[in-house]
DNA sequence: CCAGACGTTGTT
DNA sequence: GTCTGG
DNA sequence: CCAGACGTTGTT
DNA sequence: GTCTGG
């Protein structure tokens, strides 16, 4: 699955690696332990272009009566994502790029939790799949994102058995054209990464606190 | 028809 | 055990 | 995801 | 809003 990611290149790079002409962001935070229920960037197409924005993780479809809902859903299972009520429509509709530098998965062994940090061999940004909802009482207006999963690859599979869906360069743009809304056409972007692509290695636990928030989290053990 | 859920993960 | 907060 | 709280009353 | 269960 998801729960933990960084995101630390600067809004400028991230413009760079996506294409971004246009962004209301000019600065972003760099952040080496993003968690569920925290503001995070994501790249979507408004029918013209696409473009930088904010999102709170955690998906609150926009018929929830409170946004208490948002903590459970952080992540959307590619394999189901058509069949499920809470996700079905921003899947066709309402699809994102969300950037990172690399992802956690904690790994158990005999009870013990030991976190990895998986990052891309090669250039350090990519986006994970994402979608997201406009949610409104009348008084508040939240928007909010959940990153797909799928299966681990072989790599990933010594870890733990799912991981984020990350996009490939060349399907990036295809994924956020909002044109494209057959079902059968979008699941094909969904697919694991092959295990090539990645490296992965044992972290501190330090991360496992999502107050912990600084450059050392990405140290090897 | 109405009522009630709407999610993923890991663990047992 | 379950929910909220980060 | 993991960590940490989890409650009400009355009084200041 | 939309789907599932009764």
């Amino acid at each position: 699955m998801c729960g933990r990611f960084t995101l630390f290149d600067q809004i400028k790079a991230i413009q760079k690696r996506f294409g971004i002409n246009v962004s209301k962001l000019d600065e972003a935070t760099p952040s080496f332990n993003i968690a569920p229920s925290q503001s995070v960037i994501a790249i979507i197409n408004d029918g013209e272009r696409n473009r930088l924005g904010q999102l709170r993780w955690g998906l609150i479809p926009f018929w929830a009566k409170d946004t208490k809902i948002g903590y459970k859903m952080i992540n959307a299972r590619a394999e189901t994502i058509t069949e499920k009520s809470s996700f079905k429509h921003a899947f066709i509709r309402r699809r994102c790029l969300i950037p990172a530098n690399g992802f956690y998965e904690w790994k158990t062994v005999n009870g013990q939790k030991q976190p990895y940090l998986i990052q891309l061999k090669g250039e350090g940004l990519f986006g994970f799949a994402g979608l997201w909802e406009k949610w409104t009482d009348g008084e508040e207006t939240i928007f909010s994102c959940a990153i797909i999963t799928t299966e681990a690859n072989e790599m990933m599979s010594d870890i733990h058995h799912r991981m984020p869906v990350i996009v490939k360069k060349e399907e990036e743009a295809s994924w956020l054209d909002p044109n494209i809304q057959d079902p059968n056409t979008l699941k094909q972007f969904l697919l694991p990464i092959d295990s090539d692509e990645m490296k992965a290695y044992a972290v501190s636990a330090d991360v496992n606190s999502a107050k912990n928030n600084h450059e050392g989290l990405l140290n090897s053990l």
